[in-house]
DNA sequence: TATGAATGAGCATTCATTCAT
DNA sequence: CATGAATGAATGCTCATTCAT
């Protein structure tokens, strides 16, 4: 096993990541299982497998863990929204893609979204700096940048404040997809209703 | 200690009203300052001017006492929205109404209808029923209402589910909003979009 | 049991001061034996039969509680030692009545005021305002107001100085008496020497 | 990897005691910037540059390497006392050599006298054997010699006990320096005063 | 009806030490 | 000889709730 040349990434590095990964996994599950609140870092790091001390060993605190898990919950949705509309160029095509691949995720995923969209502003420990952006808001700011770019393409009225519209889209689609799984809503109801209220709203 | 020559009941009974109003003023502006959970039922006490134990002899536990708080402001903001709706029967009208109304009383109440839009599920002691609908979904219900009624007096399209939009409209104020605050844009802009969002959302 | 005038001491009260006296008496029960280390807040609410809650409710933190009992031991052997010199005029006779009802106490309380000499500072949490005086300082401060009366009455040199000869007298008294206690000397040999030399050292 | 050209140990034994040396180093900062029980093994290692198993390689654990600092901070100390009074007879001389010699080494070293002194009896992990003896002990017996010397040679009464008198001296310019330093006395005042009542304490 | 002292399960976090590599 | 990831017992402290008065 011991090659001759110098190890890239050393033993010990291999087995640190490992020990992150799954502690990042189970506090994945539990954050979902039971929320942040009821979430122990005793608990994470006995379903991973881990001595609770190794928890403190790759996150400073149990909120560092928890922002760890969300940026992963966002990073995924993103990508597979971003591929799913690969090639897409109309925006109705966009809507309905972006829709989807959250949808899928959420259904892949039961309620890794849902947990990831807790308020992280609640978690600031006091009167420090104000908290880092909502999932959403990030969301809603690339919806925003797209928006423009059917601006510049002649799709969508320029005398509509894109950033704008690009939050209100996301907050649609939050509220109405809540609303929707917990009334057992079906899904192409929902979608298709939600595709047709964005694309009116932002092409009238 | 109670003199007897005043009757117990209603004297008592108005007193404990007191100490309730009083215990909700109190917890109403830490909940708002501070956060469900960095408010302690000891600092709502103290603060109201009455001993722990009053607390409890009002409220079975915290979070009841959350939840009244919860439904105050929604009530209060249900009654500015339809006092500044009174008489307007264009959808338009309503629309510009209920999101103005909405923000002059986040303008004269800072803070709180975001308190109260706490997820009250995230209270949930454990695996117990389903939590009680969000401020947020019954407004969209109410939404849903008054689209329907248009729909019925042919304004707004038979085709689009009413009860969705309307969820798709508190939906996008929650969001718009909340962003609009953090980035410092101007109420008016705010509300012209948001306006016109809604409207072509429901109306195309 | 009720009386009919207002209670001078209503009876939590009576009961809250009782806790206390019980929580101090644990910890210095504990303090003396382990030392300030290795007593837990718990130990010292188990020994005192209340709630681990309760020692929080009459000391901000363990360190509050140790000062406390410092603080006690430093006014018990202070009052002892005054108790001891009334009366007393000569240097020579108010050098001894001092050290022997130092000892006494030590004999009465064994452990007890070396535990209280544990250094203070070292407890400091961080980088807050300098430590309070030691013990030890304060006695030879004491002793240096003895002195100072001493040189009005002409009894000891004018041109000593005499808050230095205090604090010199009290560093005598510490080193030697632990010496004497850990080499099994007696009490009467160490006396007679310690005042000696304390005599000695402001009159030459 | 341990080249055969080499002999083993020589070479080995050197890059031993160097780690040593850097370890020692590294605690001494530590334990004069923040104290025995604030300074981790961890936080001796890194800033020795080594790994912190390395640490237990050269001591059994952290109260070991305590004590080797006690110990080399001592030895430094009682080195500097010697050279500064050889060839000097008198009392006077010698108390005022090593009083200066003293706090020459706490100009040169600020913190490690103090930081030397903690009571080592307070590590004790529990109730094992008596602890060893204080620094301060040790200095008292050397004085305690000297001034047997001078009773032989009849500089000094025969009738005082030479062992109490040493350790009397030592506790005399422990504490007046300890309270001059925090009140900012200059160094002569303390060193004549000193000087005088270790020189009457044990001549008269 | 009101009080506030008392409670103790529960929590996030630390750190001296070990051991596989 | 050196490393540093891993450990888990231990710690100081909080806070929602109860209950004797």
């Amino acid at each position: 096993m011991e090659s001759m040349t110098e190890q890239a990434t050393p033993r010990g590095s291999q087995r640190k990541k490992e020990s992150r990964r799954k502690i990042l996994e189970a506090a994945r599950h539990l954050f979902v299982a039971r929320g942040y609140h009821h979430t122990r870092p005793q608990d994470i790091a006995r379903d991973a497998g881990v001595g609770h001390g190794t928890f403190y060993l790759h996150f400073p605190d149990k909120k560092a863990c928890f922002l760890a898990f969300v940026e992963m919950a966002r990073d995924e949705v993103t990508a597979a929204s971003i591929k799913r509309i690969e090639g897409v160029a109309d925006l109705e095509g966009q809507i309905r893609g972006i829709i989807e691949a959250i949808f899928d995720y959420g259904v892949a995923h039961p309620g890794v979204l849902n947990a990831a969209l807790t308020d992280v502003g609640l978690l600031a420990s006091s009167e420090d700096e104000p908290p880092p952006p909502t999932i959403l808001e990030q969301w809603g700011d690339v919806w925003g940048e797209r928006i423009k770019a059917h601006q510049a393409a002649g799709t969508v009225a320029n005398d509509i404040d894109a950033n704008l519209a690009g939050q209100a889209i996301v907050g649609m689609i939050r509220q109405v997809s809540m609303v929707a799984q917990r009334r057992g809503i079906s899904r192409n109801r929902m979608t298709d209703s939600l595709v047709r209220f964005a694309l009116q709203a932002v092409q009238g």
